[in-house]
RNA sequence: GCCCGGGUGGCGGAAUUGGUAGACGCAGCAGACUCAAAAUCUGCCGUCCGCAAGGAUGUGCUGGUUCGAUUCCAGUCCCGGGCACCA
């Protein structure tokens, strides 16, 4: 009887299906365990043989922990949402939900073929409606929570206004705005817009106006993680920066708990390291330095203001007013001096000042207002710093045309950093003190509220990356710098802002203006791609301000350039030349001398960012090791006020809308602007049905087209319409908590029932790609320690053990095809020509690229073989030459490297006629490559054709034989012989040809026990360790061993069947039932066919041999007998001999007295059961 | 530039704690069976010298530690992956 494994593979399949043998059950006494591939993409090409690398490797997994009694979860899933099946409705008109319903189809087909005991029953699609149901109701947990930094953890929302109902938010900084400050009288003056909108300052998923990610090319925004290199991730298309309306995930606020949860899971380092890295916090401080005023000692000339030249003007008002400096102090440069005239000023106020202080100051507006307050270069009348709005009294000089340009443009600057002017005339508050209170009192309420939803500002948005709440001084003039290294303060010789910072256009000097322009000019001329195409060069400009140093007074000059980046800490940085090598080289481009404070281990040629240096010319910190001087520095820095410590992430809140059409809606409605979540009893918002894909107005999605879908007349009984949120959400929602989905997959109550969870618990072993490192497996992390702090799980690491399957690379064929290229003309118009489809052989191409063949001997060798036709094929003259170029194809026409011609001549018509220039033997031989498989590549190589080929046993044998799991190996069809030869020889032991069931109930040998054990412990060992390689060779071991010990004897080979069933279950279960159906046996009696249908027993559900060393146990050991280290010969020696009978032994030995020649051995080295060694 | 991996026959790879380098398989060569083919089986298979016995050499390169190094240490080159002006 043949191996026929078409039928035996078919025949299991489908008695698994009917007997449900793969169905797993919540309700069990076995220990559990979790083992879950990733997901796919059903993408329309299918799977290649690159795809199921990783679900074998977890299938064999599944299969061996079951065998060892455990409850196992092995389930499939589909990632069905996502841009390809949207990219390709757009091109085919075709709807993604049926090109994706036909893509699922295929992959199951794909996937059953190969064998894998996926609990189907189980399945999600994250598409369905069923499962996106819940992915929207986790999104509105996400929407009712936020992070509360003191307990570590996320709570309701709810918490959060009780807590700001009894103490405002003093404790509890917003993490979206951290200038946001109010009290509990003040929460509650606030009206519902207003506390919605400080709410969204606080939850987990909100709201904001900020820069994202736009991608032009395919109509919306992406992540940071789907950005690479300035272009998008799928397409390589452009990315910009666009200001938008987008909804957020905080993940920012669980930046630390992600990377503490790294050191309880078992992640490879390279995994780790990469999400620490994307993660990116680091240690340092914010120090303020504050800036200086011009002075004359540096021979520039005191910062000439634009409005000096109005004094003349300004005393002829001033004479008029009733109070005298005033009208000069409001254009004052800002200066020390601005403090002294806000005291003046108060002590001498206007009338009209004076009445509307009265009212304003016991908060008659409920708003908290200060009197001649400097801000930047000017001093307000009346401010509330609050909701950033300012109040002027206006004399009568404000009516003249130059004063009202010149107020304009205060009111302009004032603007640009975030004030709101309010005017009023003299007379208007001395008559009508009760309108102009209650106009004052309106604005702040808008004020406050534009101010808490327009802070979110993308890039620039710094406050969303300091966990430690507020920053200190806002408004005070300095530069704020965050730096790792506070320690190297004293070696300052410069600070660089980013050219975005928005000091800039304050502290530039009137000489220095145009040449900052001009840089600016030239930043914003340039676009992100180029920015990043560019080699570094460096590039910056001088502001013409300084700041001093806090520790040692001495002054520092302000640059701008582009290499300090306006999103990362403040947006400016202190510049230590000879610590950091872009500062160094900005210092020497622009000659800026260079502070030494490392001594000797700064050699002038380049920075040293060393740590462990002494510090030198550092005041007090002089004699200080580095490392030890930084809690030092940012002790002093505290203790003078001019800073704090202060953590810093590098990543960035995610983004979670999309403008596309193929992703979950939000639950969410908009009324007058505010967003609104909708109540679970509204989900699922099914995704409507469309038949145009296009965009909407306003960079919005395909759904914002659906005038009906988006209206909703009253979303809440009794209240007014709204609006549906348009966009959708990203492709790592569904993917982000579909392993809990698994665990309780039709639950209609919720997303997955705590026992349930309770008792599957963590991913005990997830296999995917590394591909996914910063997206999928950080947001998953976030999303479960979300569930868990709210209680609906009981751990908050989703994934206990991650192993990464290598890539499966393609080994593309090449043909080399002749061209003949007209040479005597420029480079660019060389025409070539294709005179007929004219192939030569691998050696050749060789030869001629190496100048070994010229052109006449090609030609010579296509005389031979076109029977003297070849100078009818290939005119000749002295302006043509010959080439010979390599071109891709497909695969399937090689057996090897060796082409099968008639197959290659019948792909395509212009291959009908062609001339093969074969090698001596007459074989036409290819050139190899390995690269990625890919359709362009003519590389691809299907399962399908495999397993039809040599079936599903062997398929899956091979794929874990190619190598270790986690290793990229390039595909070669042709070595899959060698294991399906395996499997035939694995089939002889048990089945003779002719005379059927060969295996016999006799006694077996030690030898034949000895083979078993040996087995048993390699494959335990090799599987526990996913070394799936060494396990089939161990297999192959044991099947060699068996067939030359003609070992057909029950005791051996019923229990190999049982290890070898992980790997190869089709051809195990066979054997298992023939040997079980015929249970007493003699030579030569067994069962044929076997039926189908028979569930009950199985060889899924076999005892795992147990192991028992009395089987290995050797009572001698053949040495390697080494001389000097170099083993020379080899000596049997019985395990338990004493040391010295050995030596003497050895001694004896003929190979040995032949190198001491004589001599007596300097030492011998006897390691038991290990070698021996001789030393001369 | 920085951070991780990795360099072993013609090829994929093995050597789990420092102890016989090249398991297992592919490809190749020689042979058996066969009218023939397929299938199967046997032998050889790192390089160099040698008929052989045997010897020399050999895990990217240069050193070091050790009785002994693919394995540990220092330096260096190359390949792959990740990050990339992150202060």
């Amino acid at each position: 009887m043949e191996y026929d494994f078409r039928q035996i593979e078919k025949k299991w399949q489908r008695t698994w299906k009917q007997t449900g043998a793969y169905t797993v059950s919540n309700d069990n006494d076995k220990p559990k365990f979790y083992v879950l591939d990733m997901f796919p993409y059903p993408s329309g090409a299918g799977l290649h043989v690159g795809h199921p690398l990783g679900y074998i490797a977890s299938d064999i997994f599944s299969r061996y922990k079951r065998l060892k009694g455990f409850n196992v979860l092995h389930p499939m899933g589909f990632d069905s949402f996502g841009l390809p099946a949207e990219q390709y409705a757009i091109e085919t008109g075709q709807h993604p939900s049926d090109t994706t319903e036909k893509n699922i189809q295929r992959y199951h087909q794909q996937l059953d073929n190969i064998g894998f005991c996926y609990d189907w029953s189980r399945e999600v699609r994250t598409s369905d409606p069923s499962y996106y149901k819940w992915t929207q109701y986790i999104f509105l947990q996400l929407f009712d929570s936020w992070y509360n930094r003191i307990l570590q953890k996320a709570e309701r929302i709810a918490i959060l206004t009780a807590i700001f109902e009894k103490e405002g938010n003093v404790n509890l900084p917003a993490p979206g705005n951290k200038d946001l400050a109010f009290t509990a009288s003040e929460w509650t003056t606030y009206n519902e817009k207003t506390r919605l909108n400080t709410l969204m300052q606080y939850r987990l998923a909100y709201l904001a106006y900020g820069e994202v990610n736009w991608c032009e090319a395919l109509g919306t925004v992406l992540a940071n993680d789907e950005v690479v290199n300035g272009v998008s991730e799928r397409g390589g298309h452009p990315v910009v920066k666009k200001k938008l309306h987008q909804w957020y995930l905080r993940i920012t606020e669980y930046g630390d708990r992600l990377l503490q949860g790294l050191e309880q899971v078992d992640f490879s380092d390279a995994m780790k390291d990469m999400q620490r890295n994307w993660i990116g916090k680091s240690q340092g401080a914010e120090i303020n330095f504050t800036l200086t005023p011009p002075s004359p000692r540096r021979g520039e000339g005191p910062g000439k203001h634009p409005y000096e030249d109005e004094k003349t003007l300004i005393s002829e008002i001033e004479a008029k007013e009733k109070r005298p400096g005033q009208g000069y102090a409001d254009y004052k440069v800002f200066n020390e001096m601005s403090f002294e005239n806000a005291n003046e000023n108060r002590a001498n106020p206007t009338e009209a000042e004076h009445v509307l202080w009265n009212a304003l100051k016991n908060k008659g507006t409920g708003f908290k207002f200060r009197r001649q307050h400097p801000i930047e270069n000017y001093i307000a009348d009346f401010v509330c710093l609050n909701v950033w709005l300012i109040v002027e009294i206006d004399g009568a000089y404000h009516n003249r045309p130059e004063q009202k340009d010149i107020d304009r443009k205060r009111d302009e600057d004032l603007q640009k950093i975030g004030f709101k002017t309010l005017r009023f005339t003299n007379d208007r508050v001395l008559q009508n003190i009760d309108g102009v209170l209650e106009e004052i009192r309106k604005l702040c309420e808008d004020q406050r509220s534009n101010r808490i939803t327009n802070d979110h500002t993308g890039e620039n948005d710094d406050q969303r990356q300091s966990a430690d709440g507020p920053s200190p001084l806002r408004g005070e003039a300095g530069v704020r710098v965050y730096t790792t290294r506070p320690d190297t303060i004293f070696g300052v010789d410069f600070m660089v802002l980013a050219p975005e910072h928005e000091l800039v256009k304050q502290i530039t000097t009137a000489d220095q203006q145009k040449e900052i322009d001009d840089y600016l000019n030239y930043v914003q001329t340039r676009s992100e791609r180029e920015r990043l195409a560019e080699v570094k060069s460096i590039t910056g400009a001088f502001t013409g301000a300084y700041v001093s140093n806090p520790f040692d007074g001495r002054e520092i000059p302000i640059w701008i350039s582009e290499y300090v980046l306006a999103g990362y800490g403040t947006g400016a940085i202190m510049a230590v030349p000879c610590g950091d090598q872009r500062d160094y080289n900005f210092a020497k481009h622009f000659n800026i001398p260079i502070t030494n404070i490392i001594g000797d281990a700064y050699n002038g040629e380049e920075a040293n960012p060393t740590k462990d240096a002494t510090l030198h010319n550092s005041g007090f910190m002089n004699g200080l090791v580095m490392r030890d001087a930084m809690p030092v520095a940012i002790d002093k820095i505290e203790e003078l006020g001019i800073g704090k410590h202060q953590v810093n992430y590098r990543m960035r809140d995610a983004g979670f809308s999309r403008q596309r059409y193929w992703g979950e809606p939000f639950p969410i409605v908009y009324k007058e602007g505010i967003p609104y979540p909708l109540t679970e009893s509204d989900l699922p918002v099914e995704l409507p049905y469309v038949d145009s894909y296009g965009p909407g107005p306003e960079g919005e999605g395909p759904l914002a087209n659906l005038k009906d879908w988006v209206l909703l007349p009253s979303p809440v009984p009794g209240e007014g319409p709204g609006m549906r949120e348009t966009n959708t959400m990203p492709g790592y929602a569904g993917s982000s908590w579909y392993f809990l989905r698994y665990m309780d997959p039709h639950n209609q109550k919720t997303f997955v029932d705590r026992k349930a969870a309770d008792y599957w618990g963590q991913v005990d072993l997830y296999i995917g790609g590394t591909e996914h490192a910063v997206g999928h497996l950080l947001y998953s992390r976030l999303w479960t320690k979300v569930l868990c702090d709210l209680g609906y799980i009981g751990f908050d690491e989703p994934y206990k053990k991650l192993v990464n399957q290598g890539m499966i690379q393609g080994s593309s064929r090449f043909v080399y095809k002749l061209v003949v290229k007209k040479s005597n003309e420029d480079r660019d118009q060389i025409k070539q020509r294709v005179i007929s489809e004219i192939f030569y052989s691998l050696s050749y191409y060789l030869e001629f690229k190496q100048g070994r063949l010229k052109d006449d001997d090609l030609m010579v060798l296509l005389n031979q073989v076109s029977g003297g036709k070849a100078y009818n094929l290939i005119p000749r003259n002295e302006n043509f030459s010959i080439d010979i170029v390599p071109i891709h194809v497909d695969v399937k026409y090689f057996d090897g490297v060796e082409l099968n011609i008639e197959g290659f001549r019948k792909s395509k018509s212009e291959f009908t006629e062609a001339i093969f220039v074969p090698e001596k033997d007459g074989k036409y031989l290819s050139g190899a490559e390995v690269e990625k498989m890919s359709k362009s590549k003519y590389n691809v190589v299907s399962p399908d054709d495999i397993v039809e080929r040599y079936g599903a046993d062997t398929f899956r044998m091979y794929e874990m034989f190619l190598g270790p799991i986690d290793q990229s190996k390039p595909w070669d069809t042709k070595g899959i012989e060698g294991v399906h030869r395996f499997l035939r020889k694995f089939w002889r032991l048990y089945v003779d040809e002719v005379k059927g069931l060969i295996v016999t109930n006799e006694e077996p040998t030690p030898a034949e026990l000895k083979v078993l054990h040996r087995t048993i412990k390699k494959i335990e060992d090799d599987t526990g360790r996913f070394s799936f390689n060494t396990a089939v060779s161990g297999f192959m071991i044991a099947a060699n061993d068996l067939a030359d010990l003609k070992c057909h004897k029950r005791a051996i080979l019923e229990p190999l069947l049982i290890l070898i069933t992980p790997y190869a279950p089709h051809i195990a279960e066979e054997l298992y039932q023939m040997l079980v159906v015929s249970s007493s046996l003699s030579p030569g009696e067994g069962r044929g066919e076997v039926p189908e249908g028979r569930g009950e027993v199985s060889v899924l559900n076999a005892t795992y041999p147990t192991l028992e060393e009395k089987y290995l146990v050797e009572s001698s050991k053949e040495y390697p007998l080494s001389i000097n280290g170099k083993v020379r010969s080899s000596l049997t020696l019985p395990l338990d001999m004493p040391q010295q009978e050995v030596e003497a032994q050895v001694l004896e030995n003929d190979v040995v007295q032949k190198w001491l020649d004589g001599k007596a051995p300097k030492k011998i080295i006897y390691v038991k059961g290990k070698m021996i060694n001789v030393v001369t």
